[in-house]
RNA sequence: GCGCUGAUAGUGUAAUGGCUAACACCUGAGCCUUCCAAGCUCAAAAUUCGGGUUCGAAUCCCGAUCGGCGCACCA
């Protein structure tokens, strides 16, 4: 039985869509390889995000680099808590987190210990293997992050950013000053991130290299509850399980207001939310009985985060709903760490007071997006397999053949292509039966198919495909543009809250 | 890291110690063809790597590398 993560798989790899990086020397888990139609479809995806997420006149997309100094990360807390000391039975192999370990059979503060302290505590307490009861070895330190040498001398350690969060609160200063002071202020980063798994799984899901588009929201913690359009918004319904309907087998939809009233979520937070289930909804197309927001309980989530909801998504190719982006309230803890860190001012003077301000902080894994709408839009019928994308996220808009290669048509059918692949992404193939052409495209979900044919000699008419139902429709060479643009248009559901895209 | 398991054209399979490593799909060239993977001809394309056993290894043995699954890990 041939699994559908398996067609998809060979789809991606067989049309371009994406393929193990580096492959020809070896395959390593966790790097992959974006190949044309991947690129294609990510950038759509990508700006699609672009238009929904940056849609205030106070947000902007900065870039930064992937590699930062150590000083970073002591700040931000990953050298820490991105460092686990890890012991392991020298009997049974079991391998497990000492610091907790200790802690929870001795009571021993083990927050700021070596790993040869932590040795020490466990000869002296006589720890032994949870598991067997066998002897243990020496703790070690794994760190998620990768350290480089940077210079001649090799003295200077720095790390490849584990997450793309940290760009927006290092140019927080500038960017305040540069935006004239004004909050809410958000900073957005679509960039690479980099964790070494010990043993990245799910193919695609969990990767040692990977793209975060990730949103950082700075306000005045006073106004937390407010939020401009409020009224719009207040009854519409948001799919979100809370902690304590865990255990309840159907999702339960509440409105704005019920979430701010009855759970006490403030409305900023809440705004985002809408924002999200929208841009999944309404830009993305996905059914809603797949997604949901998951509430993520205090022990679950990091410390410094005090709301925490993951959007999830129900993929059939990995069995169940998994999460594709948290929204993260995440205080002052990043503003404050690094002002303490860096010996640099981040506070604000604003509305008559002084103060750090708070963070949202939005973070989609746009790879598991990606492989979101592999899984969501792949499609088998009888005699073909397809992608139903929409044609705003479709890798190419449209593709034009010749319905024989002869009496030419392969020419008006160029011809045709090279005024279409000005304004859209366009494709021409002569190469097959037109059936096989057609089956290509379906495959790689490209949005709109045109043939010429032999009426097209006599009127200048043309047909055009539709991917999904396969219907064609005869227009006018000449109406083209407009017909494919208003397709295009036509399917924009998008217009409450966020930009038309 | 541990355990299990596996690695043959782009993909999916076959060859179980013996002919030039086979077949299908896919891809390319050509013929044919007036709308949904038609047909015909031709072509390109593979045994993960390193040792060993043997007259002879894709096949057996050892090792390495890498993948998948399970455990653990996933602030």
């Amino acid at each position: 039985m041939v699994t559908k993560t398996e067609k998809i798989m060979s789809i991606a790899q067989k049309r371009g869509f994406f393929f193990p990086s580096g492959e020809i020397y070896s395959v390593k888990a966790g790097f992959w390889t974006y190949g044309h139609l991947g690129t294609l479809l990510k950038q759509r995806w990508e700006n699609l995000w672009r238009k929904t997420f940056l849609d205030n006149p106070n947000y902007y997309e900065i870039e930064d680099t992937n590699i930062l100094t150590k000083e970073v990360f002591e700040s931000s807390g990953h050298l820490k808590n991105f460092n686990d000391p890890l012991v392991e039975c020298n009997k049974c192999k079991f391998r497990f987190r000492a610091d907790q370990y200790v802690e929870d059979e001795t009571g021993e503060e083990t927050e700021a210990l070596t790993t040869s302290e932590m040795d020490k505590l466990i000869t002296k307490h006589k720890l032994k293997c949870p598991e067997c009861g066998g002897e243990l070895g020496k703790t070690q330190l794994f760190n998620m992050m990768f350290e480089l040498k940077v210079g001649a001398t090799g003295k200077d350690i720095m790390h490849l950013r584990p997450e793309t969060a940290q760009a927006p609160y290092l140019a927080f200063k500038r960017e305040f000053l540069a935006l004239r002071e004004k909050l809410p202020m958000g900073l957005a980063v679509i960039g690479k991130a980099f964790r070494n798994e010990i043993s990245p799984r799910q193919g695609f899901f969990r990767l040692r290299e990977f793209t975060q588009a990730e949103l950082q929201i700075f306000f005045d913690p006073d106004t937390i509850d407010e939020t401009e359009d409020w009224n719009k918004i207040k009854s519409y319904k948001l799919r979100t399980l809370l902690v304590k309907e865990r255990s309840s087998k159907t999702l339960k939809e509440k409105t704005c207001e019920q979430l701010n009233k009855t759970e006490k979520i403030p409305k900023l937070y809440i705004s985002q939310m809408v924002k999200i289930q929208k841009f999944y909804l309404d830009v993305l197309d996905i059914p809603k009985e797949k997604i949901r927001f998951k509430e993520i309980s205090e022990k679950e989530r990091a410390f410094y985060n005090r709301i925490q909801f993951d959007m999830e998504i129900d993929l059939e190719t990995l069995g169940g709903f998994r999460e594709v982006l948290g929204l993260h309230y995440r205080g002052d803890h990043d503003l404050s760490g690094h002002q303490k860190g860096s010996k640099t001012k981040l506070e604000v003077f604003l509305n008559n007071k002084r103060f750090i301000p708070h963070v949202i902080e939005l973070s989609f894994g746009v790879d598991r997006n990606i492989w979101n709408l592999l899984d969501n839009f792949f499609k088998e019928e009888k005699n073909r397999t397809l992608f139903t994308f929409p044609h705003s996220l479709s890798p190419i808009d449209v593709a034009i053949f010749p319905l024989i290669r002869k009496n030419n048509l392969p020419e008006v059918a160029k011809k045709i292509f090279n005024d279409l692949n000005q304004d859209f992404n366009c494709t021409y193939d002569e190469t097959g039966s037109i059936g096989r052409m057609y089956r290509r495209m379906d495959e790689i979900g490209c949005s709109t198919m045109i043939t010429v044919d032999h009426q097209t000699l006599k009127d200048k008419s043309v047909t055009l495909r539709d991917k999904n139902t396969m219907k064609q429709t005869r227009i006018k060479i000449e109406k083209l543009k407009e017909k494919i643009k208003k397709l295009f248009n036509d399917e924009i559901k998008f217009e409450e809250t966020g930009k038309k895209v």
